[in-house]
DNA sequence: CGGGAATGGATACAGTCGTATCCTATCAAG
DNA sequence: CTTGATAGGATACGACTGTATCCATTCCCG
């Protein structure tokens, strides 16, 4: 065995059957045991690139967070030049589960969601990445409307705080079976219509 | 001691503890000793009344469904005769937390969401009440469509699902401390008035 | 080439979990 | 007054939890 080892890599392996059992199974069926298991490593490998249960958890909302930003970033690219609405579309359509890995990211990101609310520690990684799409999402659409590609009388952070909470919601249900992927893009668009009006691109 | 004891009573006395428990410390910090405690018995007790954890958690579900039901059905009544859109504000407005009970149900509801994500009993239980909600709203919606009171161009149950979608995503945001109880009422009036017009009462 | 750090296997510890069992009060009915 | 069901206190069981410790490798470096 060798002695110089990729804490990075090992770290990262870890993390991602940590992800897999919250993913499929709850955060409750989280322990230290289970994850050493679904990585194929013994539990002392666990403890060893990680001090707490408490840090391999919140390596795992990091993670999670990380994931959606690739996400959001690899869509806008894939979209190329990008309209006002496009980047909406864009952010939005990311936000909900898509395929398979990104619903069982959202599995694991509303088990975290619900963690934090009773842990202090979580909540506060936890609430960067909306507050920073928040925050993008607000700077854009205060760009377009001065650009005239909404109505002056819309006010951006109330618009964009409705449509993440519309896809949040959205997530839930599809996550819980009461709707289709498909149905809840189409809501999506049909929103972004009423905001930037119904021929835009 | 009496031999004679309302059952029905010890189980709700039982249920509320629950309650209490999992709306502040989590569902993972509901166990059947943690109940009794919280509810001031012997884990005996706790164990004569529900055969299971199982069955408490599914009849702590059970009761938040009830808690909600009863809460709308409040409001209604207190806002007395209701135009269409006075319907989609009490129902909606509940649905949102708005007093410090509220808060707590809204906290256990979603510890109840997620932990149904992994747990086909609970989701069983508990998509109930959204059904029934969804259905009864969008019933509501399409008379209020034929009585000519929103555009003919709109989809009842898409708008429905819209709006259910987005008051649970600013339930999320409001517990999560992100957003106040006022600014999410807004974003609903907002697009209430979208939906209804302006100047509906 | 030998020693000390890096890596990880094996095992132990004290708690807590859900559940089961044993046993004792209490009270309604015969 | 006695009997038997009801109600609940006390305790035990095996499984599982997070964490700590002991010990054997392996390999880099002097």
């Amino acid at each position: 065995m060798p002695r110089q080892v990729d804490h990075d890599a090992r770290r990262r392996q870890l993390t991602e059957a940590l992800l897999r059992i919250a993913s499929t199974r709850g955060l409750r069926a989280v322990s230290m045991r289970e994850i050493a298991a679904e990585a194929g490593v013994s539990l002392r490998v666990v403890q060893y690139y990680f001090t707490n249960k408490q840090a391999l958890l919140e390596s795992g909302l990091t993670e999670l967070g990380a994931r959606m930003d690739h996400r959001v970033k690899q869509r806008a690219a894939a979209a190329g030049e990008l309209t006002p609405r496009g980047v909406f579309a864009a952010v939005l359509g990311t936000i909900l589960p898509f395929d398979e890995q990104s619903t069982l990211d959202s599995m694991a990101w509303t088990a975290y969601y619900t963690a934090a609310l009773t842990d202090p520690a979580l909540a506060a990684v936890g609430l960067t990445l909306p507050n920073a799409l928040e925050n993008f999402l607000t700077a854009r659409l205060t760009a377009a409307q001065q650009a005239g590609d909404i109505a002056p009388d819309r006010d951006p952070r109330t618009e964009v705080a409705g449509l993440l909470a519309l896809a949040n919601g959205l997530t839930s249900s599809v996550l819980s079976g009461q709707r289709s992927h498909e149905a809840a893009t189409k809501i999506i668009d049909y929103h972004l219509d009423r905001l930037f009006g119904p021929d835009a691109v």
